[in-house]
DNA sequence: AGTACCACCTGACGGC
DNA sequence: TGCCGTCAGGTGGTAC
């Protein structure tokens, strides 16, 4: 699931439940997710503390707390935030639990165990340490195009490229590129300015409107082909067979007629 | 240097 | 029904 609209949704959810609040017990089920840290120096680092701030660059997730402490978190393939009264049940392939006095609970879940989580110094040291590039929906037109333009390569990979702009993934490239009626594996060399610029155009919008609608494809526009991947989809715009193909190892769903630019 | 691909994990789903 | 192979929206490391 997440990519930036999905740990915006994840990082405004962490904000309404879990600020403000005494952190009274952490609770790591799995150890594997924490990444230079362990259960216990987790908890040694928060416990009495709490969290007062969010942050994000494109996937990841920052969540600040009053003695300075910054966790990072990421969220892999199939993490997510979920939050819970004392008595409820715990939500199934909870990672790690953050406990607070208040009677409330927050969950850092991962099912795959592909997300981690960190204590780092401040999430400009971390961005810079990955080499991330400016979130998606931070970075300006100029930007974007300088950062892309020339670059060898499919203009999907381009875009899902972290160093070069944070946040698109997978499935929001393909959105964007079907709304900008570009084939995902054409080259970047042969894009100009404009067909760049237009490209920039629509990943703001596709990623505004994801947010809006809570990364909930079901409440995604008929416009978008998001909800088509996966089997035989058809395009919203002209009703042609979704196709699928392969880039870089990952599936890439696109209209062979609206997308043939 | 810049790209492309595999490994890392577990769960869900389709086909036989 | 049950087993098995395949695939899944993440990234880091490695191999060209």
């Amino acid at each position: 699931m997440p990519e930036l609209p999905d740990v915006e949704v994840f990082r405004r959810r962490f904000g309404r439940t879990s600020l403000h609040r005494k952190i009274e017990a952490v609770r790591v089920r799995k150890k594997r997710v924490l990444k230079g840290t362990s259960a216990s120096g987790l908890g040694r680092s928060l416990k009495g503390d709490s969290f007062e701030k969010t942050e994000r660059r494109g996937k990841h997730m920052f969540a600040g707390t009053k003695k300075g402490t910054w966790l990072a978190i990421h969220f892999g393939m199939t993490g997510t935030v979920a939050h819970f009264k004392d008595g409820e049940e715990e939500p199934e392939y909870s990672a790690v639990v953050f406990c607070f006095r208040d009677g409330t609970n927050t969950s850092y879940i991962s099912k795959r165990m592909l997300g981690r989580l960190r204590v780092i110094g401040s999430p400009d040291d971390f961005i810079r340490g990955r080499g991330l590039g400016p979130d998606a929906l931070d970075i300006g037109k100029k930007e974007f195009i300088r950062s892309l333009s020339g670059k060898s390569g499919r203009v999907k990979t381009a875009i899902m490229d972290q160093s070069l702009l944070a946040g698109v993934g997978n499935i929001y490239a393909d959105e964007i590129l079907f709304q900008a009626g570009v084939r995902p594996d054409k080259s970047v060399k042969k894009m100009g300015d404009r067909e760049l610029g237009r490209i920039y155009g629509k990943m703001k919008r596709v990623l505004k409107k994801a947010i809006e609608k809570k990364a909930r494809p079901e409440r995604f526009p008929k416009s978008f082909i998001i909800p088509e991947r996966g089997k035989r989809g058809s395009c919203p715009r002209c009703g042609a067979r979704v196709k699928h193909i392969r880039i870089s190892s990952r599936a890439s769903y696109f209209c062979p007629e609206c997308q043939s630019k």
